[in-house]
DNA sequence: ACTTTTGTTAACCATATGGTTAAACTAATT
DNA sequence: AATTAGTTTAACCATATGGTTAACAAAAGT
């Protein structure tokens, strides 16, 4: 029963991705998406009901991407120091690659809270309670400065993904244009391993 | 010609900012607002000509309450240190009372990158530049350790901003309930002073 | 007092938008 | 070839939404 050369819910689905992470639930539109996918607008309701299920369709592989890798990184058996210098190596890059999912992510959880915490409910997210029990038994130890581990992991996303989030912000602030923003982004890896590694030294 | 009790301007823009800060741009209604001021729709345009206008005008203010006093911290004649103190003891807690205000900005300026290269023309931002010579002043002095200037405001606006943004990820990142969340963000000023004070240290 | 300007409203309009329907088309099944 | 089930479309519908109009009310100016 199947028709077309390539399949078409996956062909809605990239065209969805992209007009949600650029524009936003609320600013999207369905005829923009369907016109972006080549099909009929009545096409997008055969295959996902209505508005909300393509959103959420859309919205749980954007966050599908993001997690897994994540949470393999927290809760593999390495350092400290090897988990930041992961962490910051894995997401950089894929972030860079991806550049509205920050956004799209953060914006669409603060404006729906919600779809937030029924989203939340179905255990999406990567578990950080290793690694912030890891931090604590150092910091115990006295193996690296005394730190309090949720005040260290906001750091550390911070600095990770807020270039992204603020980009126009920031590169208006630092009056830089994009290729000179984009260096700022290629010389961040190094950047903040240093960084990082060196915050949490005794 | 006045007649209301209060200035009706004000009582839209307060509607309006309470709206467009929850909903975004494309979100808002100009019904809900009106509702929220207690007025009539067609007094919204009365007053702002459009959305759009009402729009910039809601975004002007709030850009406008943040922007000056970071100038003038920036600009002032302090060093990195104290410059670096104050900024996250009055940005923290003013974001705090302001929780929208980072989201609406970064929103925005993402969403509309039209409107957001013709408002930073109008040279509505603190200029960073005084700052970021500073540091690398003494950063070839050896006073601290060796650091762009660039990416370290990235970084301080980063570890700043972004508990306000990422908050709904965050509290669920951590486990947090919305109290909480609030405790980490009331030990918020002492630990990043401490730490960003320590990441430059030589 | 009356005229003019400013402020405010109810009713209205055009269009955009999410969603539906019924018919047509396609391809595997019988 | 006929049947059937899945796929796709054009046309349509109801409502939401930004915006306008015309009339009315309140101040201010004369």
């Amino acid at each position: 029963m199947k028709s077309k050369d390539q399949n078409t819910e996956q062909v809605i689905m990239n065209a969805a991705v992209e007009i949600f992470q650029l524009k936003g639930m609320a600013g999207a539109r369905m005829q923009e998406i369907a016109d972006k996918a080549g099909i009929n607008k009545a096409l997008l309701h055969y295959y996902f009901r209505n508005k909300q299920m393509l959103f959420e369709a859309v919205f749980k592989s954007a966050l599908g991407q993001l997690a897994p890798e994540i949470s393999k990184i927290f809760n593999a058996d390495l350092s400290i120091e090897e988990k930041i210098t992961a962490f910051v190596s894995y997401y950089i890059p894929f972030v860079n690659q991806n550049r509205f999912l920050p956004v799209f992510v953060i914006q669409e959880l603060n404006n729906n809270p919600v779809f937030a915490d029924q989203f939340f409910s179905s255990n999406a997210l990567p578990k950080t309670e290793k690694f912030r029990n890891q931090i604590l038994e150092a910091s115990k130890k006295g193996e690296i400065r005394n730190l309090d581990p949720d005040q260290f992991l906001l750091d550390l996303f911070a600095v990770v993904v807020f270039p992204f989030v603020g980009r126009p912000l920031m590169k208006n602030l630092l009056q830089k244009d994009d290729q000179g923003f984009d260096e700022l982004i290629q010389g961040r890896i190094e950047h903040l391993t240093t960084m990082l590694l060196n915050s949490i030294k005794k």
